[in-house]
DNA sequence: CGCGTGGTTGAACATGATCAAGGTCTGTGG
DNA sequence: CCACAGACCTTGATCATGTTCAACCACGCG
């Protein structure tokens, strides 16, 4: 893992970042210890139940939120891309509530919970959009929760591999890193069962897969597929 | 639907409600069109997708958040109890995301979302209440995502069923207004399902129900009951 | 090479859905 | 007061979906 100091005034993405609606000079005079930090895949920023000091926001790459059950079970319970926040429970609850696992190597800034915390009271342009990105957070959990309760297998991995290469609208083909057992700790299923979907897919045209990329040939049809009478209870 | 006005400095939820922090002479000047209101088992408070007017605490009873897939098949997104708040997404969504329905006869007061919203930017103590209950629904909602996830269905309920009753600490029973194809639309079974594990918990004498009220008399069993390798995937 | 990880496939099994019937309770109207 | 309708619950039988276990394959890497 590499770290350096971070100039957030010259940052790509400070556009779409917390400090978005800030101008040039307040983000000149943040005061905080911003780190630019660069892990690779596979790694673990923190882990479930640590103490929470520090906030971190996901430049590049893709990064996995995981909750483990006392049996030995993990479920995926949210997935990160390119923008999203992490560790910000730490600004209400001290502990993390998840374990964050990269995907891919990933770049990210990280920020300081206590000295974000002090700034979000000082700058309500800011806490502002971290409780936008929390409200969004709730939101794409509801919808998680229809999925898993009312979704049956197949419908649930369409709907869900729609939404994955809808997150890289530039690309015919999207990066996809995840394993078939990352699809089935996220959407609730054995790696053999996604496996044998995923393969079904295929067989039908729906979906191609090349070294690490997913192609979605025509979303509507996948997007049929999803909604085909998958219910479920 | 009966509604009267209402008279905030004196509601016995002051203590929990949004309006917590402030002083009473701030509880006085409002300057909101606050709504007592009341509404019989079985209410659609507002529809999903509805474009969304007023906010809700929930003063007395119990309501569920509803969603539903085009197929025609309901999810239960959250219970509320007591104290909760519903209607909130309005404030930066302008249509409701779930239908509000209530379980049984319900208290409710009615805010109204622009003057909220003007308010709670003027009063940060406000903003943050509003903002804790949201990121206490992420929490239960990722909570949920596990649950769906990663147990089965015996388990689910189980786990379900002591956190109900853990909502009313008071009482040896607690009210219990949910039909079982509401508990199958909360846990994502079948109601005749629930119904046969309803019926095995009572067999062992884990449960028992009489009147809208269930009892769970050794919550420590059921809940090796929920823990009980009750895993999948 | 030879190993390890991740992916695939098959067969047996378990879990839970679906379909169908009957039961209980409650409120309503005769 | 009784009959009846409607909602909810229960139970059984059958079927579908998804898990588990086991073997095997493909590939990347030492």
């Amino acid at each position: 893992m590499t770290a350096r100091h971070s100039d957030c005034v010259h940052c790509l993405m400070r556009g779409q970042s917390i400090f978005a609606g800030l101008s040039r000079e307040e983000v000149c005079e943040l005061g905080m210890d911003v780190q630019d930090i660069h892990v690779p895949a596979g790694t673990t920023i923190y882990h479930e139940g640590d103490p929470a000091q520090y906030a971190y926001t996901l430049r590049q790459g893709g990064i996995k939120l995981v909750k483990s059950l006392p049996n030995g079970h993990a479920q995926i319970v949210r997935l990160l891309h390119h923008g999203d926040l992490l560790g910000f429970e730490g600004l209400r609850t001290d502990r993390h509530r998840h374990s964050a696992i990269t995907l891919t190597g990933t770049d990210l800034c990280r920020l300081e919970l206590r000295a974000l915390d002090a700034l979000s009271q000082r700058l309500p342009a800011v806490r502002e959009a971290i409780f936008a990105r929390w409200q969004q957070a709730l939101q794409e959990a509801e919808d998680r929760i229809v999925e898993l309760g009312a979704k049956k297998a197949d419908a649930r991995l369409a709907t869900f591999l729609c939404q994955w290469v809808g997150a890289y609208p530039q690309q015919r083909a999207a990066p996809f890193p995840l394993t078939r057992q990352d699809l089935g700790e996220f959407l609730g299923l054995s790696t053999e069962h996604v496996s044998r979907i995923m393969a079904d897919l295929k067989r039908h045209r729906l979906l191609h897969e090349h070294k690490g990329q997913i192609e979605i040939p025509d979303p509507q049809n996948l997007f049929l597929y999803a909604s085909s009478d998958g219910t479920r209870a």
